[in-house]
DNA sequence: AAAATACTTAAGGCATCGCTTGACAATTGG
DNA sequence: CCAATTGTCAAGCGATGCCTTAAGTATTTT
């Protein structure tokens, strides 16, 4: 029972399925352009493009015998907005513990 | 032969090493204090903490007998960086489009 | 209609992951 | 010193992850 953002996390994890993002980054793709430069079977493209899609990092729509890829910066944002969020809490907590710490000084004085 | 980044987004992916991370932004903790909460065990709560130090997201020191937690934000920006320049990729691949779709319009009046 | 293109599905192999239990330090308090 | 606390190491097990090949299906192209 994972949610979206285990699986955003999970996706970016993995340097292949980093490099699709990379690559959609700069605009969409096919499946065959995507797995062109990659040194792996296209099937194993395509189960990575599973997992990107399943995470919501990754949108994808055929028509006719192509399907096209796109990136969802929604999905991208989400991941970076968590992070975002205890890095600051991190910094407030080093902040606070500044403050005590030069109160603990002037007392001593 | 993973990178940093392959090892901080893999480490994410985790609900259980999130809640530590979760955890660690609001100050150090012990190993212990770590696992309370936790359902597990103490080894497997050790394990997420030692995936959670090889990327760079935690450090620790042990003085006596506990060992201290605390996180690392650099590595925590590194990531959020990573996903920041991938978003502002695809949202300036997307301005060209409306651009080169206005010039389109145009161009047919 | 036959061939080529672009994916899709299925089956299986091997490695890694997440967790457990049990045994073993190392440190500290009574 | 003895015992409790706090952490570490090791073996092992079931589930998941990543990839392969082989065999499809659906859609153009010729």
């Amino acid at each position: 029972m994972l949610n979206q953002l285990d699986r955003a996390f999970q996706a970016l994890g993995d340097p292949t399925r980093r490099t699709l993002v990379e690559r959609l980054a700069a605009g969409p793709a096919s499946v065959s352009e995507l797995a062109g430069p990659l040194p792996m079977s296209l099937p194993a493209v395509m189960l990575h493009l599973k997992v990107l899609e399943e995470s919501g990092l990754v949108i994808s729509e055929k028509k006719g015998r192509v399907r096209t890829c796109r990136i969802d910066p929604n999905a991208l944002s989400l991941a970076e907005n968590w992070i975002n969020a205890r890095r600051r809490m991190w910094e407030r907590s080093l902040d606070r513990l500044d403050a005590f710490l030069d109160e603990t000084a002037k007392d001593e004085r």
